[in-house]
DNA sequence: GGGCATTCCG
DNA sequence: TTCACACGTTCCG
DNA sequence: GAACGTGTGTCTCGGAATGCCCGG
């Protein structure tokens, strides 16, 4: 039986009105303001009033400035045909304080506005022209010490636009500062759909003000360190200065929260600094927080501590990783400490080796090919074979409308996925799924179905185009049904834990047999989530294998 | 002038 | 705003 | 072998414009 999807829409056919962004940044106030206005400042109420006040010619280009990056705007860069009067647009948004001329003399402000040729022109320095920007910037900060800014500089109109308003407002839209405005865009030029869960007054991202300003720091200091900074002592401890100290058992605060001091705490341990970084690592729940707190314990020359805590973790470890690490950092604390380790097996498997010659392409599209020659057809996929079956199994329950689950129109999964409550809250629902496999006949009819009603529609685990209706029919076909459902239940018990780490192949012989293939090159080893993938496929009969590639160079 | 990254836009 | 994976180097017992 | 750092392809799309660098 093949299964049949539904047309896309037609990309080209859709056309946006011209104010399409202010109807957007319309929509995101006004949400904002009916289910949040308990949490908003004075100033941040007084904002929505202003803005609805303006005429549409100054909301345009306020709007247009919020698009784009940055507070500090050439106004000779922005020109919009669908903004009648921009000067009188920009003396409206003078006059109600949300725009300003930068009157701030400093070169760091406005260097960036302008490009080499514009800067050497204006100085007037032609010996300039060769340097890279880098060089050129101090040459013109060393010049502005001692001079006037020149002329040509000055004439152009600097604004300011501060964000901090709007940027409250798209925090409480979204739940997060890394989604936007295009969010929008994107859903209505057909190009992202999203699941219609129902987003109910109560289900709301952020529930004390003082997690506003908590979250709005956290998110600086995360791209700080996505910057990749050189980390010297100073700018770590401003850093460090900055982590925010509220006490809250919002999850959405203390996992962002863990994620920043865990980033900070391992970059502590790359400058040497083992002792701040061990005070670091408990206060994160980063799930590899406690791993790294006992190497720190061990490198600051505290084996016992570090003994006693890693006996602490052996006995709570649930994770794959976790019991790997006891594992082998057992032994290295044991032969110090002149302890005794308990027997342990640890995981072993074997590999089929067999000799290719290099080609221009990947290890893994080899292997698929050297598979077809053997007979049979082999698909590279790693993740998204099995995390699209699970999403096409438990949709109904990923996109239950739980209160505090969804909470802006633009989501892929719901909050509380990677909390352990989430199976809990929808145990129900769950359970109703589970009961259609009773007679194991329903399961196939229950992924054709779901993967017809919500194909295209946006959810992380769901890798549409990567299992296409081909490769679904030959999934239900080939996979039993009691395989398929311990690797989802598994996905099911810890979606953090378990979307990663399948092989890279799916592989189907000709005699009705399926077989998930790990590929391995000349010098690569299987990673910790992938041997516990394959310690799951031991002990639960799924087959598995790992083949390693040896080039005849 | 080509190659590449970033920004803006719809 | 990644994240998942592969690959190369260094270090140590 | 263990541990670490880094590179690469996914990136929520795809095109146009801009800016920078580098080599001819
Ligand atoms: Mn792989
Ligand atoms: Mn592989």
């Amino acid at each position: 039986m093949e299964v049949s999807i539904n047309l896309e829409t037609n990309v080209e056919s859709v056309v946006l009105q011209p104010d399409y962004y202010l109807s957007n940044f319309k929509i995101l106030l006004s949400f904002v303001a009916d289910r949040y206005s308990f949490l908003l400042s004075e100033k941040e109420s007084r904002f929505y009033k202003t803005f609805s006040c303006l005429s549409a010619d100054a909301q345009k280009l306020l709007t247009r400035c919020y698009m784009r990056k940055g507070q500090l705007f050439r106004l000779d860069k922005l020109n919009y045909t669908e903004i009648n009067d921009k000067d009188e647009a920009l003396k409206e948004l003078i006059n109600a304080n949300l725009v300003s001329e930068l009157e701030s003399q400093s070169v760091a402000d406005w260097i960036t506005l302008f490009n080499k040729a514009e800067l050497v022109k204006a100085f007037n320095k032609s010996e300039w022209k060769n340097f890279k920007r880098k060089e050129l910037e101090l040459f013109v900060i060393e010049f502005c010490e001692n001079h006037d800014i020149p002329q040509a500089i000055i004439d152009h109109t600097i604004l300011f636009v501060p964000s901090d308003n709007f940027e409250t407002y798209r925090l409480l839209f979204f739940g997060n500062l890394r989604q936007d405005l295009t969010e929008f865009v994107l859903q209505d030029l057909g190009l992202m759909t999203y699941e219609s869960y129902s987003i109910s007054d109560k289900s709301l991202a952020i529930k004390n003000r003082d997690e506003i300003d908590a979250l709005k720091t956290l998110h600086e200091l995360s791209e700080l360190i996505h910057s990749r900074p050189e980390w010297t002592p100073e700018l770590m401890d401003q850093a460090i200065e900055r982590i925010p100290q509220l006490q809250s058992q919002s999850t959405l605060y203390l996992r962002r929260r863990s994620k920043i001091i865990y980033a900070l705490a391992r970059e502590n341990e790359r400058m040497g600094e083992y002792a701040r970084a061990a005070e670091m690592y408990p206060q994160s729940q980063h799930e590899l927080a406690r791993e790294r707190y006992i190497r720190c314990l061990e490198k600051l020359n505290k084996p016992e501590l570090a003994w006693y805590e890693l006996q602490k973790l052996d006995a709570e470890a649930t994770s794959f990783h976790d019991k790997s690490f006891v594992l082998t950092f057992e032994k290295k604390l044991a032969k110090r400490l002149r302890e005794t380790v308990k027997n342990r097996t640890s995981f072993y498997i074997e590999e089929q080796a067999i000799q290719l010659s290099r080609s221009q392409r990947s290890v893994e599209l080899d292997v698929c090919d050297w598979l077809a020659q053997q007979g049979g057809v082999a698909y590279w996929t790693e993740n998204s074979v099995f995390n699209t079956l699970f999403a096409l199994i438990y949709w109904q329950g990923i996109f239950e409308d739980i209160e505090g689950a969804f909470y802006n129109p633009f989501q892929t999964q719901p909050a509380d996925i990677y909390e352990p409550l989430f199976i809990t809250r929808r145990e129900s629902t769950l359970l109703k799924i589970r009961q259609l496999f009773q007679d194991g006949s329903c399961f196939r009819s229950h992924i054709r179905d779901t993967y017809q009603s919500k194909y295209s529609l946006a959810c992380s685990f769901a890798h549409w185009q990567m299992v296409d209706a081909e490769l679904l029919d030959t999934l239900l076909e080939k996979v039993p049904f009691s395989d398929m459902d311990k690797i989802t239940q598994r996905i099911l018990s810890s979606p953090k834990e378990f979307r990663s780490g399948q092989p890279d192949l799916i592989y189907f012989d000709n005699n009705g047999n399926y077989e998930l293939i790990e590929v391995k090159g000349p010098g690569d080893r299987l990673q910790n989530n992938q041997k516990a993938w394959f310690d799951f496929y031991q002990k639960n009969n799924i087959p598995h294998r790992v083949i390693r590639v040896i080039y005849d160079d």
